[in-house]
DNA sequence: TGAAATAATGACAACGCTGTCATAGCGTAC
DNA sequence: GTACGCTATGACAGCGTTGTCATTATTTCA
């Protein structure tokens, strides 16, 4: 037995502190500060003898400390609408916390249920008891004026995940969602299909206004025109689809494909169609958003629209923590491309249909 | 214009430290300190009166400071396989930060991809890195055996959201997983079928065994035969389901109703069943688990199993918490009841179908 | 009633870092 | 060579809490 280890060798494992780092590199702690926190005016020479030390001992900064005693919290919240369908949220989580990681931020996780009355207040609270520097708002929080009103009031920078864009140096990133929209509904025009209904999403979306757009321009570049009992309202859910579906299905002359604002919605679509025992794509051509995993786990597996939300939730919140960081960073000017993924839920018509 | 603002006015929020509480209550900081931590050996008058105090200013203590000068980080960890389909992590995630909110911890997330040679280091490097106090580990990584001797080894506390239970007081919650595939089997059984396949799931996650069991314990009930040919492995992928769907549906005498042990398994078996034209419920009736979201959204909508993974992951959290704050908390007794959800893809068998 | 035991409270250092301000070094222009 | 300005570095307070230990009040029991 080992019973001769000295008093000194303490076996509780020791967390190197700055004063170590100093130590080791011969310098004070402040210039250790320094160089942790890339100030300037620190020699060259001297910032290596420091990133030596601190790779030597396998420093950290002590996150609390530095809270303590800096002004800033090293904290970003994130604001969700907790959803039926997680996917998109997935994956905004996945970005941001690769982003957070990066930038050696902590990422703390509200999730809100809508409609809310309290949403404001909830949002205060958690703004204001976390200790956060910034927020990140994906879709379709970030629709939501109030939350930005507050977050104003509050000088909380935060970052948004959506589509509408208002102010000039506001935070946000977008893909091309009309242009996906436009895509999609283009290729079931070169399949065929003249009358193409289209099941809108939650009007709280900025996305929703977006893909409407889309399959409108679609229609007139390729001179069909737009038909209202072709268009219905949706809300993004499944059940929401499926009556849209239900409607559009029972005109005396349905629509041959249906762009459905989600893949959610397209599954509801594709539910009523089989209850009424259509066959897909053969009487009826659908299309989604989002490729989430139900539209490749339904039968037939869906076309739809996939967007690279993991890599626009990380550019947004790492462009959101440099700025947090004192950086003059301009917003992001290009919009993230999307497309079409082809799957089995789309065929050719051969029929030539007539127009409303 | 409100330009006679006495300067002492500060428009700077000023957040109440425990000095002002003492002040207010007349009572040193150390005995803020005691009440707010519900230490005891504090007279019920001055609790009361720091309570008071407490209310009056809104304080909360910072966390930082916290922190620094205790030994607790107040912070739990989650680390959890990056799914694809993810609600149940979802809803492990809402119980945890149900638990976590409740208890005053900050909640941390560390998804990983699986496999991954790499496991054990990011987890080691997570937990040095991030200051935990405690880690949830829910499936499948609550079933590494690596995870808990490097846990144990660090000293760190977890709990687990799984079926298998080694040790005595190991903190781990289960629900009645044998007993549901039991139960949903039976309900097959009563349904007229005799010929029942059933789709293993990934064997590195202890509710696999579980369900077959239940399946295995449900035959022997009914005086049925446990026939090899009728059970096939599985990962719990969409994909798995659909091969082993397929080799069952290849064989001579096919199964007339297939338990599969997650949806998305079921999901597949469904998908190949309908490329082969087959009829659902008519011609193969299929059960599901988990009652995920795309149970709800295909064609016909699953009869499954749902487990209470919410309330399952809350209580886990809080005790966790609990033994984290000092208690001496006794695991949990009772494993959660689940239920089966009838939809759909199950029907009544007519035919009198022979055993192999 | 007084001593001992126990309960209640407080004083103060410590936690590890950053901000502020002082000071040392070093090149440059005259 | 001296003064000036700039860069590089350091000393030290302070952030808001908890842990430790000392001190004071209160209870218990002979």
């Amino acid at each position: 037995m080992k019973n001769t280890v000295p008093p000194d060798t303490q076996p509780k494992l020791k967390v190197p502190t700055i004063f170590d780092v100093a130590k080791l590199a011969g310098v004070s702690i402040k210039t250790v500060s320094r160089v942790i926190n890339l100030e300037s005016n620190v020699r060259a020479s001297t910032r290596e003898k420091v990133e030596e030390a601190v790779e030597a001992l396998d420093y950290r900064p002590n996150a609390a400390a530095r809270v303590l005693s800096g002004k800033r919290f090293y904290v970003i919240g994130l604001i969700y609408e907790n959803p039926n369908e997680f996917s998109y949220m997935q994956k905004v989580l996945n970005g941001a916390l690769k982003a957070c990681e990066a930038g050696g931020y902590t990422l703390l996780l509200l999730p809100v249920t809508l409609p809310n009355p309290d949403l404001i207040d909830d949002v205060q609270r958690f703004v204001s008891q976390s200790r956060l520097d910034g927020v990140v708002l994906p879709a379709p929080l970030g629709d939501f004026s109030e939350i930005q009103r507050l977050l104003n009031e509050l000088d909380i920078p935060y970052a948004r995940i959506t589509p509408k864009s208002e102010a000039d140096d506001d935070l946000s990133v977008q893909c091309h969602d009309e242009q996906a929209s436009f895509d999609v509904t283009q290729f079931l025009i070169e399949q065929g299909h003249r009358r193409l209904g289209f099941i809108k999403g939650d009007p709280i979306h900025g996305a929703t206004e977006h893909r409407y757009r889309g399959y409108i321009r679609a229609l007139q570049a390729a001179g069909i025109g737009l038909h209202s009992e072709f268009v219905r309202d949706g809300m993004f859910s499944f059940e929401s689809g499926k009556t849209a579906a239900r409607a559009l299905l029972d005109l005396r002359e349905p629509p041959t494909a249906i762009v459905a604002s989600n893949d959610d919605m397209a599954a509801g679509t594709i539910f009523e169609a089989r209850e009424r025992g259509l066959s897909i794509p053969g009487d009826l051509s659908v299309v989604g958003f989002d490729d989430t995993p139900i539209a490749s786990h339904i039968w037939p597996p869906l076309t739809t629209v996939r967007q690279p939300i993991v890599e626009m939730a990380e550019a947004i919140t790492s462009l959101l923590i440099r700025r947090l960081k004192g950086d003059k960073v301009a917003p992001l000017d290009q919009p993230f491309a999307c497309h079409v993924v082809t799957r089995a839920s789309t065929g050719i018509r051969a029929a030539q249909d007539d127009l409303p």
